[in-house]
DNA sequence: CCAAAAGTGTTAGTGATACACCCATGT
DNA sequence: ACATGGGTGTATCACTAACACTTTTGG
């Protein structure tokens, strides 16, 4: 069935998003050969034989990165024949969530050099990489809007402070305090816990938790 | 950069509906062979070495439906490793939307068998295609709701009637006419003609064309 | 007592829903 | 004149958007 006029490749690529320092980080890795030698990319790699596609993405999360993550979903395939001067590509792409503090430190690095960087100010990206990342977070925005994806990129215990400014940040637009709290309270989507968190000399915030038993609604989030 | 060890299939695989009789229908094709002879499939083939996976999609609906669509977009990939039992498949699944109207009589058929089927009562599918209809369906109701992609279904000229059926079939549910209409104008996409319909023996219908203005909108259209 | 973020309600406006009758036509 | 689908308006309800002050704490 297979035939040689068909030289193709099946990868995978991940673009992960974390919220950090009140930002939108994605992560990238620099090339340290050609083509585009120095510029950035997602993590990715090839599709190995005999595994599905998304467990092609948590593997390469793992080995290239050492993550885990908490979301993880197919986003796009991007198949143009020029997008690798190397060869036919098709990159089937997932985008992944994860908070912050389930972070590693990255061990499994391989010398790679890896940084999260602000979806705000991005670096020269290699390959259509800029337009998968463009096309990711028009993802992320039209899916917080009626989801609770967002919520995967918190930790465990939140303040609504927390929760608002990951929209705020994602969407890069300001909400009403009032208007937001009676929402997330209307859609009963969170548990509060006994817990408060200080943070300065000022009152301190009531910490929640998600309640998951939803995960879409009819309604608009925000 | 290939390797003998990969061995795998690039292919396109198609969703194509259009509106008859009031229903939706998406065409299929029946299998001579092995594997899942005698069962319905929906259109496809292998992606060539230099061409888009659109393209790819758009030559396998001329090629094998003689069929020009008037709208197509990317659902999802599907690369199950054991979805083909011939060997690795990846297949990136495109849906297409088609006026009735645009619809001839497939004459590069190569003797193979096509009928459209309603999507409410499909015949046994093969490989893991009833979960492509499923996720097609899927996709089409949700796009309705803030799109205007459903017009594509539609003759250039339309009834604000047959407007509301395709609202309705499609999303399975009926629709206030007073209200539809409201909604409609409100959102200022058609315009219309001087043309009227007559089909019975009652006062005929206006018929209307759609503006292409716009394409998505921040409110909901249904 | 001061600074800083947490927390809390009301009002006005906009859009969604529910609902019933007259109109134009062919037979 | 009647049967058939085409075409129209209003009232209620629900949700959204705008807006400012009090509370709790550390220093």
């Amino acid at each position: 069935m297979s035939d040689e006029k068909y030289k193709m490749i099946v990868a995978v690529d991940i673009v992960l998003f974390t919220i950090k320092e009140n930002d939108l980080k994605v992560l990238l890795i620099k090339r340290l050969h050609d083509p585009f030698k120095e510029m950035w990319a997602i993590p990715g790699g090839r599709v190995e034989q005999n595994e599905s596609l998304k467990a092609a993405a948590e593997r390469e999360l793992s080995e290239e990165v050492n993550v885990k993550v908490d979301y993880l979903e197919q986003l796009y395939t991007f198949g143009e024949p020029q997008r690798d001067p190397r060869g036919r590509v098709i990159s089937v792409v997932y985008y992944a969530l994860v908070s912050s503090d389930n972070i590693k430190p990255m061990a499994g690095s391989d010398a790679k050099e890896f940084r999260w960087h602000s979806m705000f100010k991005l670096p020269k990206l290699a390959f259509d990489h800029k337009e998968i990342l463009d096309y990711a977070l028009q993802r992320l925005r039209y899916k917080l809007g009626y989801t609770t994806v967002g919520f995967e990129l918190l930790q465990e215990k939140f303040t609504l402070t927390e929760l608002q400014k990951m929209y705020e940040t994602i969407l890069d637009k300001q909400l009403d305090k009032r208007n937001f709290r009676k929402k997330i309270f209307s859609l009963d989507i969170v548990n509060p816990t006994l817990d408060s968190r200080m943070e300065g000399p000022h009152r301190p915030a009531k910490l929640y938790t998600f309640k998951k038993k939803y995960l879409t609604f009819s309604s608009d989030i925000v």
